[in-house]
DNA sequence: CCGGGCAATGTAAGCACTTTCAAAATGGTT
DNA sequence: AACCATTTTGAAAGTGCTTACATTGCCCGG
């Protein structure tokens, strides 16, 4: 691979200048700048970007940390920074945290070794405490799906609570009553905020919360599987079952229709994140729609922003849910 | 950030000490090492990775290319890719090629400009002459769901014609025989090749091929669709209909339970790829087990052994299709 | 007690760029 | 033609690491 130093020699100008004419930096003749194009295309040059890197300490990289590289939530996400930064001739290096304490935090040490110009960030067990200091330090981070108070214009979220609560709203104006909730992790701060708008919306409405039909699930679909089986189980009646996220929805469903109850006619089923195959399910998955897409595009954004000073965009930090309408729930 | 230049007066030894200290590499003393060791724990020392690749001429990064970074079957791909290349303390840069030669192209070149050890692609649009020709060169490549005959130790394929002929195998041995297939596109290799192996069990099991019975769809959702409403409206009779993917064969669940059609009852549907949503679906749908992921392990594999001299892996190029039984189908 | 051989360590030349600072060229004014 | 202000160019010092080669020191057999 021919070097600098060669299209210098060919051209006849100093490395400095080759440099400008590469960066497009500062003044270069349009003479100079010719002949220097001319033999860079005669050497097929590119230019090392590692070389580059070091040089100038910019790496032209971002990091991109999520919990799972499988799955059409991340996936989402990934594609959104990945659509975006590639454009800006960024490159985009990725890692999994797999939701443990310890490889999140290598994760993104690993990102930081690399001397990543940036980080985003889907972390789910690392504390905000690490977080906030993350953000003290040199490397400017965007936090996906997370509200950190201290460092609120690094997170990019969803107003879970909202979400949580237009989901119980939309169930109770359909006439429902008699509602299981299906929650997922305690621990984990959206299933928290989603259950709290779910709290609010009954209250808004006169229903009472009984803790009797929350159901604590691990947001996967055996987790809506067990769900039902603990309402049936216990002789809780309902009506409706609004689940945490899809795929516990997905779970429920199965689960509803293999002890002989039709959806949505004996029991409606609600979702929340609107993933693909929320539309593939039998019947749709009427759900909360999480833009998680379009989220990573706005992290993938910031990035642009804040550390290239590309682009003037408006940066959202708070994004709204939606209720998305399908066949698993009917008005009684 | 402390260099391995303050690390080496730290500890009173050479850069070149430090080196072999950090890189476990040749013969330093118990004693030296210790100092080295305490004197970068005092710095808390990172090694510059950006320096070492340049220093070294390898980046301890492999490119992954991909059609589309949303979707299971990209990200089974990926999440492959990284889980094994991860633990060997690899990093992965992703590009997304879009199905389109001149980005697919684009992506292959930006991954190599950042000096990628290796490349590990998807890619559908490029032509085989470009890829052949790719391995020509210095950069170590693996290819991902395509079999090119020149360079087969460099592919990593699915033999596609088997699972072509094992789902036809498998429809008639369940007593159809009118069958409706819905290809993809005929320009894609894969779908050439299922379609043959369509053939293929047709032929063996004495049923005429009829090219009315085939419809070409487009592998997504719509085409199942469109493929479904073409044979109803054109009175094509079939008990059976084999989707060349899962995507299109939920589209033709869809479709075929909306003009009235019982699946499996009426109508037996057929997948392809085993896809996460698979088993979601209502009902949830028959299909061909492609192991994208252990393939993507197999790829990340592949790398590690020839290009780190890691691990005494056997690499299995042609993986085997299998049959998925589930409820979209029925014998008659 | 001397050297051969080997392990441990050091020296220094890269690796391919960027960037600062100074020097040279240019052009417009008198 | 001389001068000044700009613009354009070049020289050279980094950037943090690897690695070929040289050197040192040590152990052991003769």
């Amino acid at each position: 691979m021919a070097t600098i130093y060669e299209v210098s020699k060919l051209a006849g100008v100093s490395l400095a200048t080759v440099s400008r004419v590469v960066n497009k930096n500062t003044s270069v003749s349009d003479k100079t700048r010719a002949k220097v194009i001319k033999a860079m295309d005669l050497l097929n040059y590119k230019p090392n970007l590692v070389a580059k890197s070091l040089a100038s300490s910019r790496s032209d990289c971002v990091g991109a940390l999520v919990s799972e590289i499988y799955g059409s939530f991340y996936g989402g996400i990934m594609s959104g920074v990945e659509s975006v930064l590639r454009k800006a001739d960024k490159h985009i290096v990725i890692a999994a945290g797999h939701n443990e304490e310890q490889r999140e935090k290598d994760g993104i040490e690993f990102l930081i070794s690399r001397s990543c110009d940036a980080l985003i960030l889907h972390v789910e067990a690392l504390p905000d405490e690490y977080l906030i200091n993350l953000c003290q330090d040199k490397i400017p981070v965007v936090i996906l799906n997370r509200y950190i108070p201290q460092i609120a214009e690094h997170c990019i979220s969803l107003d879970n609570e909202l979400g949580g609560y237009l989901a119980t709203k939309y169930i109770l104006e359909q006439g429902h009553t008699d509602i299981a909730y299906i929650s997922g992790p305690e621990r984990k701060a959206d299933a928290k905020e989603r259950l709290m708008g779910h709290k609010r919306a009954l209250e808004e409405f006169g229903v009472d919360f009984d803790l009797k039909r929350v159901y604590e699930g691990n947001y996967l679909q055996v987790g809506g599987s067990a769900g039902i089986k603990h309402f049936l189980n216990n002789s809780i009646y309902f009506t409706a079952a609004i689940c945490a996220n899809d795929e516990m929805a997905t779970g429920a469903i199965a689960t509803a229709r293999e002890n002989g109850l039709s959806i949505p006619d004996d029991v409606s089923i609600f979702g929340f994140d609107n993933v693909t195959f929320a539309s593939y399910t039998y019947p749709t998955l009427s759900t909360i729609n999480y833009p998680i897409q379009d989220m990573g595009k706005m992290a993938a954004m910031a990035v642009l922003k804040r550390v290239y000073n590309k682009g003037d965009f408006v940066i959202q930090n708070v994004f709204e849910p939606q209720i998305v309408e399908r066949n698993s729930t009917r008005s009684l």
